[in-house]
DNA sequence: AATATCTACAACCGCCAGACA
DNA sequence: TTGTCTGGCGGTTGTAGATAT
């Protein structure tokens, strides 16, 4: 791969796993629980470094990994997840239970990158035509003064942050529904959403407790800016539940608040 | 049947942020 | 405050197997 290791790993085995090296694995964490990678090898007795065993395990050997057949709803919850959110594997993973963000990753570059490509011409028309029709809802990103006239945007890389995110917005057990067109929630959800009961729980409703995550380490100090945040987006939510027949406009923008 | 090319995916890499001394 | 360690992430690469020539 023509990189130099980030280790030393003299003497360290490489390349695919043996079904030996799994089973001692497997048995390790079995006995003794994840984490601890770095040292993990040695007292497994396995001759890989610490990096190589937890993504074997994460990626391939873990009990509850569903492999192959990524079914259709999966597949359009990837597409949809991934115009909100670019290439945040992880998070992405996050929504489908089973699946690992390598095999997303995997997943998009060989099927879905292809397959929306293909598509392309198509939608940048359509986009094209729409733009020009809503130009009153469009979002304004701030552009720096001397920058040049395209618009640039940052898309923020996902920071990890561990705290007890209760005390600020409590985390419920959610659910996303899926059919062919559209993002709904359940009966009950939308219910509460319309009468504002449990506001907090909004964006566990959409992406759930990781989403949680992520919204609070947009900007954990500022508590003020984060209530403004979650304000607006409620009520683009409310929108997009509302407006099922628009909802592809608003989930542009959206996704580009989400973004911005 | 042999060879070249393509595809899928497992595994590796560097980088980054949080934890901790 | 600073430096080091560790875990986790997304990007990239190597290669086995499938397919085309």
């Amino acid at each position: 791969m023509g990189r130099a290791p980030c280790c030393s790993k003299v003497g360290l085995h490489r390349g695919p796993w043996t079904s030996r090296e799994d089973a001692l694995l497997t048995k390790y964490i079995q006995a003794h629980g994840e984490g601890q990678w770095r040292s993990l090898p040695k007292r497994a007795g396995l001759l890989r470094c610490g990096k190589s065993c937890r993504l074997r395990w994460m990626n391939y050997l873990r009990p509850d990994i569903k492999r192959g057949n990524i079914t259709p709803d999966e597949d359009d919850l990837i597409i949809r997840m991934h115009s909100l959110l670019g290439n945040r594997w992880s998070l992405i993973a996050g929504r489908l239970p089973g699946r690992t963000d390598n095999e997303i990753k995997n997943y998009w570059n060989t099927h879905l990158g292809k397959k929306l490509k293909k598509q392309e011409p198509l939608e940048k028309k359509k986009k094209n035509k729409k733009m020009k029709k809503n130009d009153k809802n469009k979002v304004i990103t701030k552009v720096p003064e001397d920058s040049d006239k395209k618009t640039l945007v940052y898309i923020p890389k996902a920071i990890r942050i561990k705290k007890n995110l209760s005390s600020i917005i409590p985390i419920t057990d959610n659910t996303i529904n899926l059919d062919s067109n559209s993002i709904t929630t359940s009966q009950e959800e939308e219910q509460k959403a319309e009468t504002n009961e449990g506001d907090n729980d909004i964006f566990g409703l959409f992406f759930g407790e990781q989403y949680h995550e992520d919204l609070v380490n947009i900007n954990s100090d500022d508590m003020e800016y984060q209530s403004g945040f979650l304000e607006k987006m409620y009520e683009e939510y409310l929108q997009l539940l509302k407006n099922e027949e628009n909802h592809e406009n608003l989930l542009d923008s959206f996704a580009e608040s989400l973004l911005a």
